[in-house]
DNA sequence: CTGAAGTTGATTGTTTTGGTCGGGAATGTG
DNA sequence: CACATTCCCGACCAAAACAATCAACTTCAG
């Protein structure tokens, strides 16, 4: 009942594609740099943000990596459910309820890990880029600028 | 992001003592078959239960676990916190915003987890009892009921 | 055409999960 | 007391998930 690291190091990936990238390519350097993931691990994880349509990549110079959708399309399901196995929607039946012990358990666990669900569902990549720009979160063309982990 | 084997586990178990036990002892054997829980696993679960105050054991003949707490005072949170590691609640303070790309959304993450947190203390071992009643799941002193797994 | 910049897939090491097993300690019954 | 019943504790083990790495392959600039 926790987010693993890849998920977390996921979301950071595409908020920084997002806050920095702006549109054009940025590379797994960087955002490793700026996002305080291991750069193999990145890769991986781009890898699979990939498969699952959320980003785009260019290979060679000037390559990088860019989303496909605007980051209000972006919500924090989405990336959930490519890097972590989001649970699937459950909702329980009133008319067919469950009559053993364990079906109904499990149903309300499952219920409740729906709603779980719609709760990130209703979080975005805009969001938290909002967040970061009304917190001065340093970008590129502020002068001085050095991450700091 | 999902309830781990042994979180289901204990909460099946949890249900069954205040569905089936309502303040006599129920032995491990009995919760294991109604509920389809190896048994060995069960006692160890227990253990962590018991660890964490949610119940009381007796040895010997006509031993068995008793819950501490009405079912109204057994959230799902409470049993989680104690099997499973339940992630703790996490507010950002709109005074002292993050400044940082990572601590920014790592914030965001904890925030949400710390909301699915709140979610799961407001389903208690009572509602679950109630739906169970509701359904007509099957009690003891009901004639020829068999458990299905 | 050559080489550097970058992505990509396969592979590897470590930790957590999901149990099992054997024996031991407490408790009520006769 | 003796004995069956039931919980209790630690060690052990296989398999999966997690976290990370490496070698190979593309692509573009000059």
């Amino acid at each position: 009942m926790k987010l693993s690291n890849k998920s977390v190091y996921g979301i950071r990936a595409l908020f920084d594609l997002a806050y920095f990238g702006e549109g054009a390519p940025v590379q797994t350097r960087q955002v490793s740099q700026r996002a305080g993931i291991p750069q193999r691990f990145l890769e991986q994880i781009f890898g699979d943000l990939k498969r699952a349509g959320l980003i785009e990549s260019r290979r060679g110079p000037k390559g990088g990596h860019v989303l496909t959708r605007a980051p209000e399309q972006i919500s924090l399901a989405c990336v959930l459910k490519a890097l972590d196995d989001l649970p699937e929607h459950h909702v329980i039946d009133p008319d067919n309820p469950d009559t053993s012990p364990v079906t109904l358990v499990d149903g309300v666990c499952a219920e409740a890990l729906s709603r779980t669900s719609v709760l990130f569902e209703t979080i975005t990549l805009a969001d938290m880029v909002r967040r970061g720009q009304s917190c001065g979160v340093a970008r590129p063309g502020y002068e001085g600028f050095t991450y700091v982990i």
